[in-house]
RNA sequence: GUGCCCGUAGCUCAAUGGAUAGAGCAUCAGCCUUCUAAGCUGAGGGUUACUGGUUCGAGUCCAGUCGGGCGCACCA
């Protein structure tokens, strides 16, 4: 009797409830759900079907419960009791044989455990940072950087063939005040004192990038009214540190979309933001008045009509965007994620009706927003997002807690929760930090395997002995074994809800099972086969922290 | 004023409409002659901001009130 172990879990009841319901002449639409019960005395998985259908069926729930449990019929060794409780609940307890088995797959499997093939075949366009060149990447961009980083290794690991996009424009009003910021303070070096004005770049590095220029060529530069050397330079050396900056977070692009290339015509003749202007205006949604040209979402239930192309002529980001997004799906993305902070919020609907409008599938569109980030440092808690200065930069962050401990800060907390971003917390080497603990517990799986090769001299590539596992029963190793189990529904769930923090949660307590199991089971010191089975265990142990590890992006050291 | 997010243990946060609302930290009490004590075990701690409603069942959904955050440009 052999069968490959059905993961995610959930997918393996379905067909079985399923046979069961029609067995017993159950007729009811309402959707069978399988969840994990939060007390484990009400098993290892339950299903509520029998309080859902029991009132189309006009039938006591329990006994309805009763009724269809006389007809699941799972194989032999895999559910070890089904029980109805409660209101009507049906609940299911796994085989001990079946979760060792499935510790066998895990091992089987190795980086290849917990994904899925949903994706395969399509194509997902993940959007995040995003950030205009015009100053280092702040604590705030962080999170959505990280967050986005993070979802599209979910959607990887699903077989989706990624692209990680960056949107920016060089070309717009911001670049020529950052110009202009730049040729201002590059006059002071060069002995003038012109004014400088509180709407344009404050920041110190605005005044280092004028240094450059001013090492470079002197006062040479003194009269050129043109700034574009002033911008370029500021541009490229922006830029530069804000793709560094990244690079330290383990965040990489694949794709950098210019804004500007939608001003110009494409292959056909017309600028992408003239064709959305043009269709929409076949559509009847566009109007010209006030000097401006208008899209009417007063037409769609909102308070005013938006400004698309503004009088000067020249459009408002409203626009762009649009035809940004058209890009996507001409491109040809399946699934197409924005993933942005809060202060973005008003954004998006605007472009989803748009989309609507011109007879896109607005459903491949998924938005990500994240909430801002506030940091204590010595129990002071402050606002990163309008602070002044080089605290709040990315950069100086990372220096002081290193990369591992900004990712997983920046995902431990739900998106749509305030961060508070606890500095002194993610400096701490100790179990209070949930970094150490997470990493903790793979360096000491790694320094167990040490041990047991040189004292025992076990090779961990005896996979024919990997059976042994079924030699294991205590209540820690069945439950370590079935959070091992429960890894590929953590994935699917985290990429389903584009929220890596439940992938966060998974690898503490799977860590915490870990050290429970470490704690009372006594590995090197039991005998050959329990010693063997164990160390399997570990292993798989391990091979779930790395995979889990991986798509937060968080290294997993070999020692501490 | 209005749109979106949040309000849960002293603190930071969990809880696909399900069963007695859970973790971690902090506090207190235990566990190293033994594979990493950077760890483990246990205890205390709650009117889920408030008021109504929907239902077999609400922290979760709906309406309202109060509090906090972010937006509400012919800036991006």
């Amino acid at each position: 009797m052999t069968f490959t172990i059905a993961t995610p879990m959930l997918d393996f009841f379905l067909p079985y409830i399923q046979k069961a319901l029609s067995s017993a002449g159950i007729d009811t639409d309402k959707p069978i759900r399988v969840e994990q019960p939060s007390d484990k005395k009400f098993g290892d998985f339950s299903t509520n079907i029998a309080l859902l259908a029991a009132r189309e069926c006009k039938r006591n729930p329990r006994d309805l419960a009763l009724e269809i449990i006389r007809y699941l019929d799972f194989p032999p060794d895999t559910i070890s009791r089904v029980e109805v409780a409660g209101a009507g609940f049906i609940n299911f307890y796994l085989a001990p044989l079946f979760i060792m088995r499935s510790v066998e797959q895990v091992l089987h499997d190795g980086d290849n455990y917990g994904k899925g093939s949903a994706g395969k075949g399509k194509r997902a366009n993940v959007e995040y940072v995003s950030a205009n060149p015009t100053g280092p990447l702040t604590i705030g961009r962080g999170r959505g950087g990280v967050l986005g980083d993070c979802i599209a290794n979910l959607f990887e690991t699903q077989g989706y063939e990624v692209t990680r996009e960056y949107y920016f424009n060089d070309a717009g009003r911001q670049m020529q005040i950052l110009g202009e910021s730049v040729q201002l303070r590059y006059l002071e070096k060069c002995g003038k004192k012109p004014e400088f004005p509180a709407t344009h770049y404050q920041g110190e590095y605005i005044g280092e990038i004028a240094e450059k220029i001013y090492s470079a060529h002197g006062s040479t530069l003194e009269e050129c009214a043109d700034l574009t050397l002033f911008r370029k330079s500021a541009e490229n050396i922006i830029f530069d540190s804000i793709r560094k900056t990244l690079h330290r977070l383990g965040i990489r692009h694949d794709s950098f979309f210019n804004e500007h290339t939608l001003y110009s015509p494409d292959a056909a003749g017309v600028a992408p933001n003239q064709r959305v202007i043009n269709e929409l205006r076949q559509k009847e949604f566009i109007a010209e008045y006030d000097g401006a040209t208008w899209f009417l979402t007063t037409k769609l239930g909102q308070e005013k009509d938006k400004v698309l192309i503004k009088s000067s002529g020249e459009p408002s980001y409203r626009l762009p965007d649009i035809a940004y997004h058209i890009t996507k799906f001409e491109r040809g993305f399946d699934m197409i994620v924005n993933v942005f902070g809060a202060d973005h919020i008003d954004e998006y609907p605007d472009v989803i009706e748009a989309l609507k409008i011109l007879g896109y599938d607005t459903g491949r569109i998924k938005i990500a927003i994240n909430q801002f980030v506030t940091t204590t440092i010595d129990g002071q808690t402050l606002k990163m997002s309008t602070r002044k200065g080089n605290a709040d930069l990315l950069d100086d962050l990372i220096d002081d807690v290193g990369a591992d401990a900004t990712r997983l800060f920046f995902i431990m907390r739900g998106k749509d929760s305030h961060l508070n971003f606890d500095v002194e917390l993610a400096k701490k080497q100790s179990k209070e930090n949930p970094v150490f603990y997470l990493q903790y517990a793979h360096a000491r799986i790694c320094s167990l395997l040490r041990m047991a090769l040189q004292e025992a001299g076990f090779e961990p590539a005896t996979c024919e002995e990997h059976h042994l596992l079924r030699e294991l029963s205590s209540p820690a190793e069945l439950q370590l074994g079935f959070a091992l189990l429960d890894y590929p529904d953590m994935v699917k769930t985290s990429l389903r809800l584009l929220e890596p923090q439940k992938m966060v949660e998974y690898l503490h307590s799977l860590a915490e099972l870990f050290h429970r199991f470490y704690q009372e089971c006594p590995i090197l010191k039991a005998d050959a086969d329990i010693c063997k089975a164990r160390l399997f265990l570990s292993i798989a142990t391990r091979q779930v922290l790395r995979n889990g590890f991986r798509i937060l992006g968080v290294s997993a050291p070999e020692s501490m």
